[in-house]
DNA sequence: TCTGGGGTCCTAGGACCC
DNA sequence: TCTGGGGTCCTAGGACCC
């Protein structure tokens, strides 16, 4: 049996919304979420018959109809099959909204330096310090928080408890989910009974297809099994990835929260499955530019530069050859101007684009540094440069003040530019309002 | 099956340097 | 010449999460 007396015993709550975008429709509507039948689509518009994706289900849509999250509209009941599932547009913003809400609930139980938000539904709170100002026992203090939220907002979350955070993810994902009480407490000594029952490999966090179908060739087909092969193998297959593997089938995890973990490499990306098949030159030019525009306007909006230009392609599925898409990057002088990341943008195309149908296209700006000082190029002086930079925030005011659409380049009203549709949109989806 | 969107981490292998 | 070795940086791609 592995020695815990030098882990951390924390009180780790990890607490999720149960299906959000759905239960925030369902409130919209003035209806309880936990007996609603109702499912969020999202649609784009001009694009094929049936395309639509389920982005969340109710409870009862769930259970009554085998709605799972993110599939595909085409794979719905028939209106015959299921009369009494309603189908509704999100609300992004009102999502957001929502979750700064529940996000303004747990600050009442814990400082703000011991919540983690993971996720627009998910956060981890460290309650080790304040958990017994509200109550015997950190389960109590659990529900009160649920109560709280559900009093406040009419949200239903699950709670999942733990000495550490991996712990309280686990207990969440595989026990209080499924539980009517919404809440699970799991221990380090509980791992035989908890972790090494967890059925599938696939259900444990951190664990797909690929890492499970890899476990299962070395003969490992459940977290016992994992917890009982010595690590060396698991590292000798895996590198640091078998390490942590290995520490999850034992239920161990060393992070503490309230030191805030600073990402490596921090980097914003755009990308969007085109409505149809691209095959011209210019088409997908134009889209390139609108998205590295957007994404541009994302890390000046953040005071940032970046220093690494990313564009990916995907091929149509029905385009021959046996390239799927390509994927480049290039290093660049520290930049924000629309002007010089488009033009790398455009150049990484051309390298490396041989005439194939394109179908997604994507953008991703890294290695990026506090926009402060300029930086002088041969190629500008340094009079044209701060033109340039007047120019873009120029741009960006004008939009956040009167909206994207309020300032659009020609280029986007020719045949294939998406930027004014997708205008309204927030990560893709209809953002409506956040007030409705 | 055919196409949602945003994000992070890890690794292998090549280039380059001493 | 049947030729050293280590370190670092960089890119592409894989994997996973919500």
């Amino acid at each position: 049996m592995y020695d815990y007396r030098y882990e951390p015993h924390r009180i780790i709550f990890m607490i999720d919304n149960k299906s959000f975008y759905a239960s925030c429709e369902a409130l919209r509507l003035g209806k309880n979420p936990m007996t609603a039948c109702l499912a969020v689509m999202s649609r784009q518009p001009h694009s094929s018959f049936g395309s639509g994706l389920i982005m969340a289900a109710s409870p009862v849509a769930k259970r009554k109809y085998g709605l799972v999250n993110v599939m595909r509209a085409r794979n719905l009941p028939s209106k015959q099959e299921a009369p009494d599932l309603e189908l509704v547009q999100p609300h992004m913003n009102l999502y957001i909204k929502r979750s700064l809400e529940v996000l303004n609930i747990f600050e009442k139980y814990a400082a703000r330096e011991d919540i983690h938000v993971y996720s627009i539904d998910e956060s981890m709170i460290d309650m080790t310090k304040s958990w017994h100002l509200f109550g015997d026992d950190p389960y109590l203090v659990g529900r009160k928080i649920q109560k709280d939220i559900r009093q406040t907002l009419g949200l239903y979350t699950t709670c999942g408890i733990g000495e550490n955070p991996l712990l309280a993810k686990l207990a969440m994902d595989i026990s209080a989910k499924h539980r009517r009480s919404m809440i699970d407490f799991w221990h380090y000594i509980d791992a035989p009974d908890t972790i090494w029952r967890i059925p599938k490999l696939t259900d444990v966090w951190g664990i797909n297809k690929r890492t499970a179908a890899h476990l299962e060739r070395l003969g490992i087909h459940n977290m016992y099994q994992l917890a009982h092969t010595h690590p060396q193998i698991l590292h000798k297959e895996f590198g640091v990835i078998g390490d942590q593997l290995f520490a999850m089938s034992w239920g161990v995890d060393r992070s503490i929260i309230s030191q805030r973990y600073v990402p490596k490499s921090k980097s914003y990306s755009n990308s969007q499955v085109l409505g149809r098949d691209y095959r011209n030159a210019g088409e997908i030019e134009i889209v390139i530019r609108e998205i590295g525009e957007q994404v541009a306007a994302r890390i000046r909006a953040h005071g940032l530069r970046t220093s690494r230009v990313h564009l990916f392609i995907g091929f149509s599925l029905r385009a021959a050859g046996s390239r799927h898409g390509f994927s480049v990057q290039a290093k660049v002088t520290p930049t924000s101007l629309n002007n010089e990341i488009v033009a790398e943008l455009l150049a990484l195309f051309r390298r490396h684009w041989h005439g194939e149908t394109v179908r997604e296209i994507g953008v991703d700006l890294g290695g990026l540094t506090p926009d402060v000082s300029q930086q002088l190029t041969l190629f500008l002086s340094p009079q044209q440069q701060i033109k340039l930079r007047k120019f873009d925030q120029t741009v960006d005011q004008v939009r956040s003040q009167y909206g994207f659409t309020s300032l659009v380049k020609a280029s986007s009203l020719l045949p294939g530019g998406t930027a004014i549709q997708r205008a309204n949109l927030v990560g893709g989806h209809n953002g409506g309002n956040a007030y409705e």
